[in-house]
DNA sequence: AGACTATTATATGCATAGTTATATATAGTC
DNA sequence: GACTATATATAACTATGCATATAATAGTCT
């Protein structure tokens, strides 16, 4: 009945609500766990840096890095060779905090694929991938036509 | 190497990101598009079971009605039977936008899908739906148990 | 070298969209 | 008629965007 955009939006909606409400138990919302995470990749990497890392605009950095230095998880450093830049680390209090979440991600996930067999994990996530290869091609032909 | 959660709300954002560009070289939202896409599908419903439908908080419906009023796209009637209830319905205004929306929605969703034959579209569809499901079990159980 | 210009990194302002907590008015029930 | 439940709304917060400002750096041109 509902077409591929619409499961697939409702889906992901729903992993994201399920990612909510274990982050919350936790003190911190989603998108904070997600800077947390892709800072611990990354530490050191500047504002701008992060917000390509998570495919936002560097405003939306800019304020969460506000919030989560004001929560005391993210420190900003200022940058030896350029004074406009700022340089972010995570606390030891985000990093005691990262352990906490680690293993709730991954059951989450268990729990989403109940069902479905190794070999069929791989082709969703090969059509997914496809799908989001499509896009970022149309993504990047209109950018290059008129952005 | 990205597990599935990763790529899933990676497709999904970039899918969104797609709606987005085109929505609003109509004139609306993304989320007003949603809105408007459901009430017309349902006319005369009130906030509280649009938010049902959209799968948000009535207060959040509330607002984006608020500004559709205000946008002349949808219209608040009294409910003849409870003093506390409007009815939603569109504005001709609304129509039309929507008719304009439409091949929009259809060619993106169509070149999201380029290059995956209607077998595998199939595979697809049944296996987002499995993790839909999955989720909105241990949902409904996470309710159940202290919600 | 010095001055002007362009680019880059961050931030401010204003808007939409979403949340939780709470208030208000109306309906329903015992 | 008092109590409870429901429909909507207000308040305060996070997250996101666009447009724009500010400050610092990089590049260019005489």
């Amino acid at each position: 009945m509902d077409n591929i955009g619409s499961i697939l939006a409702d889906t992901s909606r729903m992993m994201r609500r399920s990612f909510d409400a274990r982050a919350r138990s936790i003190g911190v919302t989603r998108p904070q766990w997600q800077v947390l995470v892709t800072l611990r990749r990354f530490e050191g990497v500047n504002q701008g840096g992060l917000a390509e890392q998570l495919d936002v605009e560097p405003i939306t950095v800019c304020r969460m890095v506000d919030r989560l230095q004001e929560a005391e998880l993210v420190e900003r450093r200022p940058d030896a060779t350029d004074r406009r830049s700022w340089r972010l680390y995570l606390t030891p209090r985000a990093h005691q905090l990262l352990e906490q979440l680690r293993p709730m991600a991954e059951t989450m996930i268990e729990e989403a694929l109940e069902g479905i067999d190794p070999q069929e994990r791989e082709t969703l996530n090969r059509l997914l991938e496809q799908v989001r290869e499509n896009l970022a091609r149309r993504q990047a032909e209109a950018v290059a036509a008129h952005g």
